[in-house]
DNA sequence: GTAGATTTGTGCGTATGTATC
DNA sequence: AGATACATACGCACAAATCTA
C-alpha cells in the first residue's frame, strides 16, 4: 500500500464526514469501535483521529468521544466594516456571547494604542461571535473610560458597539490599523470557538478612531480559520 | 505529579530554545538521547517534539533529526504595497527564489479573476519569498498571457512583478480585492516554508489590476504565520 | 557510488490514569 | 458506584529516509 494505515483511516473517515454519513456535532464511534472496523490497534485509529483533531475537522472530550466540527462562513473585512453587518450580508444569523464586561487598568498594549497613560481605565468588552449557532470569532476590546463614561451600559443594554459609541456621543468611527496574523488556538480560545487545539486562528489586532482620530477602540479578534474568510475591501 | 511527562520534556525543550541553548536550525538530541536524558521511553520523548512541531517551533526530517524553527516577522498590507518594498522598510533582506516560471492554460478561479476565457493562456510564476535567508511565504501568481505577451521573460531577468509589468507598458497597478484566511501547512508548502506540516499559514488571495481596471495579476501568498504579520493600510 | 549505521516514522500490544456517562 | 471512553506511558519491531565511512 502506498499510503500508511493511519492516512487510510483519516481517508476514509474524512469522505464519510463530507458525504454527511456524520454531521456537525454529531458523534464519531468510539476508537474501539473504530479500530475493529479497520481491523488496527486501536492506536492507529487514535493516530488518525488525532490528525483529524489537529487538522480542526473533529474535537475529541475525553471520557466522551470525538465529534464533528463546524462548518466555515466568510467575513468581510475593510475600513468600515462592522462584524453584525458584515454577516448578515453574506446570508448569516450574526450573534454575540458576552463573557465579561468590565472596568479595569488598561493593559500595556490598550494603553498605547489608546493613547492612554498607564492605570487608566478602560471598559474591558470580551465575547465570541457567532452565525448559525457556531462561533466564529473570540474577541477582546479595550475603551477609554474617561473619555466614554457610560459605554459599558451601552455595551451590556445594546450589544452593539455602534450603538453603544452612539450613545456616548461618538456618531461614527473608522478602522485606523489592522495587523494581521495566524496563530494556533489556545486551550482558552478552542474551548469559546469549540475548536481544537491548535486549530489554525486568524489574529486581527484594529484600532477605531473617530473621523478626528481620537481612537475609542483597541479590538483583538481571533478568528476560527476554517471558518472564516475576511476581505479586505478595494477602497 | 501535576503535568503529563511529554508536556513536562515540552516545557523543558522550550525553555532550552527560549534560552538559546539551541539556536534557530541547529540540531536537537536524537529521541534516543532525549528519552535517555529524561529517563522516558522514546515514544514519551516524541510526543513532546510532535508537540513542538505542531506549535511550529521545531521541525522534523526523518532520518536526520529535529530542528529549530526561525522567527517573526511583520509585513505591511495595503492597497499598494509591493513585497520586496514592504520588507526593506522593515529593516530585513528580501529575496525572491523561483520554483517555477511557464505560461500554461488558465485555471478555472485563475480564468474567472483575470476575465479570461477557459483555456487562455496565463504565465503562471511560482516560488519563496526570503527574509534574512528564512523564507517567509510562497506564492503562486497568474498573469494573462494574451495581454502581456513578453511577461515571462521580463520576470525571468528582473525577478520582479512591479518591473516586468512596467516593460509590458503597465506603468502601475493596485490591489482590487484581498481576501484572507488561516490554513494549515500542506507537505508541500511546508518544505518549502521549512515548516512542519500542519503549521499556521496565512493565505492572502488577491487580484491586482491596472488603474482603468484591467486585472493583470491573480495571486495566492501562503505566509508563515509565525514569521509575518500583515498590515492593512489605513487608506 | 555504495554498503552500513543512524535517525525518524509507523504499528502493535499492554497497562494504567482520568473524565464522562 | 460502576461502566465506558479517551489520555498517557512503556516496550518491541520494523520501515523509510538520511548520513557517513
Amino acid at each position: 500500500m502506498a499510503e500508511t494505515l493511519w492516512r487510510e483511516i483519516e481517508t476514509a473517515l474524512k469522505a464519510e464526514i463530507a458525504s454527511g454519513r456524520y454531521q456537525p456535532g454529531e458523534k464519531l464511534p468510539t476508537e474501539a469501535a473504530l479500530a475493529r472496523r479497520f481491523g488496527v490497534n486501536r492506536h492507529t485509529a487514535r493516530r488518525a483521529l488525532a490528525a483529524m483533531a489537529e487538522a480542526g475537522l473533529i474535537l475529541t472530550r475525553r471520557g466522551s468521544g470525538a465529534f464533528v466540527a463546524f462548518r466555515p462562513a466568510t467575513y468581510p473585512l475593510g475600513r468600515r466594516t462592522r462584524f453584525h453587518q458584515g454577516l448578515s450580508e453574506a446570508g448569516r444569523s450574526p450573534k454575540k456571547e458576552i463573557l465579561r464586561l468590565e472596568t479595569l487598568p488598561a493593559g500595556k498594549r490598550e494603553a498605547e494604542a489608546l493613547g492612554l497613560a498607564p492605570g487608566d481605565l478602560v471598559h474591558v468588552w470580551e465575547g465570541v461571535g457567532l452565525a448559525d449557532g457556531a462561533p466564529l470569532s473570540y474577541f477582546r476590546a479595550a475603551f477609554p473610560a474617561a473619555r466614554l463614561p457610560g459605554l459599558k451600559e451601552g455595551l451590556a443594554e445594546t450589544r452593539s458597539v455602534t450603538a453603544a459609541l452612539a450613545r456616548e456621543g461618538v456618531a461614527d468611527y473608522v478602522r485606523v490599523s489592522t495587523r494581521l496574523s495566524a496563530e494556533r488556538a489556545r486551550p482558552f480560545e478552542a474551548r469559546h470557538l469549540r475548536l481544537a487545539e491548535g486549530a489554525p486562528l486568524l489574529l486581527s489586532v484594529s484600532v477605531n478612531a473617530t473621523p478626528g482620530g481620537e481612537p475609542v477602540e483597541y479590538g483583538r479578534t481571533w478568528f476560527a480559520g476554517d471558518r472564516v474568510v475576511l476581505e479586505v475591501a478595494a477602497g
